[in-house]
DNA sequence: TTCGTTGCAAACATTTTGCAGTTTC
DNA sequence: GAAACTGCAAAATGTTTGCAACGAA
């Protein structure tokens, strides 16, 4: 008997997916890329996961983009590049997260502050190049 | 006769209504606080013109908050804090902007990069206290 | 049997759009 | 008249949910 256990594997395998990916992609490429895998996967199930782990923590949604969230297992403080022109969500692991700011901003604000996201938007190299 | 003609009075007043506030108002909201005056204001109009402004680059989409885009004519890049209880958009007009890291960005990237925005999210002063 | 997970389809919320009517020039 | 703007309602899109069925313990 395999430790997966049947009921387990559709929630697991769309972890696993997007442990798998750096792509952080939508519910729909998700559930597009899964589907190969899995025919008898449904977009409710996708959401439901997301949700759940969304909840967890395990998952976090790192951005809107046209109007469709977009989905990171890498749950740490990162910084992204959103190209205008394709959609790509891209990690930027070089650039630093503007840490030292938190407790400034916290001060200001005189709430509690426990996310910090940075991104920068403009064209990936793939889109300038055409 | 005046110089606002009627024509482009609700786009006028759209625009303006975005000046006046610091809130980051959903479509929805700008909206219903137009109405009081415009009774004959329509969420098409205002779609189709927050559109217009963004095309034209005098109003920024600053954050999506549970699925509800928010709006800035505020358009040069600035730091926001985001409650996630209350799903507040607040200035943090005193956090700098992180500039020196877009070229690094750029750098890392081989792309070009427009905008960079920085965003807190957490629990505001409001919130805290309840 | 009981609980958690799922497929399916219906419901829902937000945003976009087609079309006809109005205003401006 | 032509061109631009708008209201209205329908449509499109992305996401959530109710329910019955199924699987695991």
């Amino acid at each position: 008997m395999e430790t997966t256990t049947k009921t387990f594997r559709k929630r697991k395998a769309i972890l696993a997916y997007l442990c798998s990916t750096t792509q952080h992609p939508s519910a729909e490429t998700i559930y597009t890329d899964l589907k190969a895998q899995i025919p008898d996967l449904s977009m409710g199930t996708v959401y439901r996961n997301l949700n759940l782990f969304k909840e967890q923590g395990q998952v976090i949604s790192v951005a809107t983009v046209d109007g469709v969230e977009r989905f990171d297992a890498n749950t740490r403080d990162h910084v992204h590049f959103i190209c205008n022109h394709c959609g790509a969500v891209i990690d930027l692991h070089e650039i630093p997260v503007p840490e030292e700011l938190k407790s400034q901003a916290e001060f200001c604000l005189g709430g509690r502050i426990n996310g910090c996201q940075l991104s920068f938007s403009g064209v990936c190299r793939e889109c300038a190049n055409k």
